[in-house]
DNA sequence: TCCTCTTGCGCC
DNA sequence: AAAGGGCGCAAGAGGA
């Protein structure tokens, strides 16, 4: 069996075409046309069962090639390669961020042709009932008259060249890597679109009447807990109406009663000594939950018992997802009360513990810091060997190293950290030097960071000119870069644990794919499985064995370990 | 009225 | 003295 397949589902329609290819992506066959896209992918996946694995499938983007099939496929496939997704990665790589990396506009390149931009993306207000926007092969951008399959093979020939050219061996196979990993990715984005996140309205619905009051009747209008204590905090301030919901109006009402704010966050309300302060910081809380994850998100995200975000995929330049549309990564605490497993199924919840230094640990082979991450709680053992036991100023001081931290009391811990880890402080000062100098700065896989603005290069080049203000631009491109390496690095870990997590999941034996449990959250260092309650101890095993093999995949052979927090709950809120 | 910017806060 | 990285979202402010 081809090691590769192209894939191009018809514009209308259920069919679509095939073509299988070999690793280089040189077609193996003649392209071949099926009247049902869903069946003839279900049986070549399936006829892959004498080997590990079905065909690297090979399609312009998840969204439109496989998220439309996802509800005809018996099962889910196992492995891709995202055009799209890998033509940003190789474009950032090729400091070209920002490039449109559509199939068409990668097409486009490759032929000499104008080269199209990339559509806007569809908004979230259109994306519940937008599926014709969202699945329209327009997106792919291609001129018209141009073949989508022939398109896919060229543009995917294109990247693997492109990737067989870079130089350095090892670079070239974690960057392989990178692509794979990033294609894995973009199966678990769609499936946990297509799954959704078990989510009880019920439940929420409760949650919101005990904190704002019951829902309004009347659009529009503020529930009552909200509007009563609305109307307190104007009482508290000598009773004059003025609005809550507007910074200005609020920072008048409060110098009124002879109190100077420079702003109202809640950080500095907390430092008031007027009653007004507390009811504005609860006011603050509250409004906040109402406006963005109240009766208007459950109608328009969480409906029929499940949750339903857009992930975008390598959303964030350092490789962390983002999402569109219902704030999928900013659940706030308090509602994971509402994410309830099925009757009969179970969650596993499990998050990376201390994630980011410990990626440092591993990046710079700092052998202090590694002994430190070699074990369970990194702050605690950090506290131990250089800070006489205080955890909080370990934490304190080692996220200050990692962020660029220089305000606050900082100083005499950067110093201590210097001291007892110098190659770890060594590894992000470098990094920061890198970004300060103009330069780019790349993740453990090779995920590159983009490149210094124009304008920056402009202060750089002529430093006479460029002043306080080319400093400051400096040192926030320094820091820019200092946290990159990390959270990027990061990022690849996760990516690599999703996709080790997904394949064993795929592997555990299930009568029927149905009862298979499935990946429904994923938030930068965290995952959570929808599983049946009697499979919840293999997946959880399955987890811990992921976290290992990408431990292993990302840093090689390295002492730090990358261990998990994990629970098997029922409710979200129940998680550590 | 529409659009962009700012503010503030949720998450990591 | 101070300037801690990355996001998405909603509401208000203010200009076109």
């Amino acid at each position: 069996m081809a090691p590769r397949t192209a894939l191009a589902p018809d514009p209308h329609g259920p069919g679509g075409r095939l073509q299988p290819l070999d690793d280089a992506g040189t077609p193996l066959g003649p392209p071949e046309r099926v009247p049902d896209l869903a069946a003839a992918v279900a049986a070549r996946e399936a006829a892959g069962s004498t080997r590990p694995l079905g065909p690297r499938w090979v399609w312009a983007a998840a969204e439109s090639a496989y998220a439309p099939l996802l509800p005809r496929l018996p099962d889910r496939l196992a492995r891709c390669h995202d055009l799209r997704l890998v033509e940003a990665l190789l474009l950032t790589r090729e400091g070209r961020l920002g490039a449109p990396r559509s199939l068409g506009a990668a097409w486009s390149r490759l032929r000499g042709l104008p080269v199209p931009d990339d559509l806007p993306e569809p908004g979230s207000a259109e994306s519940d009932d937008g599926q014709d926007t969202l699945f329209a092969p327009d997106r792919l951008q291609l001129p018209p008259g141009a073949d989508p399959l022939a398109a896919v093979v060229a543009v995917h020939a294109e990247q693997q060249r492109r990737l067989a050219a870079i130089a350095d061996p090892a670079a070239r196979q974690r960057f392989r890597l990178l692509v794979a990993a990033e294609s894995a990715g973009a199966l678990v984005a769609a499936e946990m679109a297509y799954d959704g996140l078990p989510w009880r309205g019920d439940v929420h619905d409760r949650l919101l009447t005990e904190l704002l009051g019951p829902r309004p009747t009347v659009p529009g209008t503020q529930p009552r807990l909200l509007a009563e204590l609305s109307a307190e905090l104007q009482q508290a301030l000598g009773g004059r109406p003025f609005n809550p919901d507007s910074h200005t109006q609020v920072l008048r009402a409060f110098a009124e009663n002879g109190i100077q704010l420079s702003s109202t966050r809640s950080w500095e309300l907390k430092r008031v000594d007027h009653p007004a302060a507390a009811l504005l910081i609860r006011y603050k809380e509250l409004s906040r939950i109402h406006a963005a994850h109240g009766w208007a998100w459950q109608d328009a995200w969480a409906r029929g018992g499940r949750f339903r975000p857009e992930y975008v995929v390598g959303g964030v330049v350092s490789g962390r997802w983002a999402s569109r549309g219902g704030g999928a990564l900013q659940i706030p605490r308090i509602l994971r009360r509402a994410v309830v497993a099925d009757p009969g199924w179970l969650l596993v919840v499990a998050d990376a513990a201390q994630l980011e230094p410990r990626v440092l640990a591993a990046l710079s082979q700092d052998a202090g810091l590694a002994r430190t991450a070699a074990g369970g709680d990194l702050y605690e053992a950090l506290a131990a060997s250089a800070f006489q036991g205080d955890r909080d100023k370990a934490k304190l001081g080692l996220l200050g190293a990692m962020y660029g931290q220089t305000s606050g009391d900082i100083g005499p811990l950067l110093n201590t950290l210097h001291h007892r880890y110098p190659a770890a402080m060594g590894y992000v000062e470098a990094a920061a030097r890198t970004g300060e100098d103009g330069g780019v700065v790349a993740s453990r896989l090779g995920r590159v960071c983009p490149p210094a603005s124009a304008e920056f290069l402009d202060l750089t080049e002529d430093p006479g000119t460029a002043g306080e203000a080319g400093g400051r631009q400096a040192r926030a491109r320094g820091r820019f870069t200092r946290n990159f390496v990390i959270q990027a690095s990061a990022a690849d870990w996760a990516l690599a644990l999703l996709a080790a997590l997904r394949r064993r999941l795929s592997a555990l034996p299930v009568a029927d794919p149905a009862d298979r449990p499935h990946l429904v959250f994923f938030q930068h260092d965290e995952v959570i499985v929808h599983t049946p309650a009697n499979l919840a101890d293999e997946v959880a095993a399955a987890v811990a064995e992921s976290a290992d093999e990408a431990r292993h995949l990302v840093f090689g052979d390295t002492p730090v370990r990358f261990p998990l927090t994990t629970a098997v709950v029922d409710c979200y809120a129940d998680a550590k």
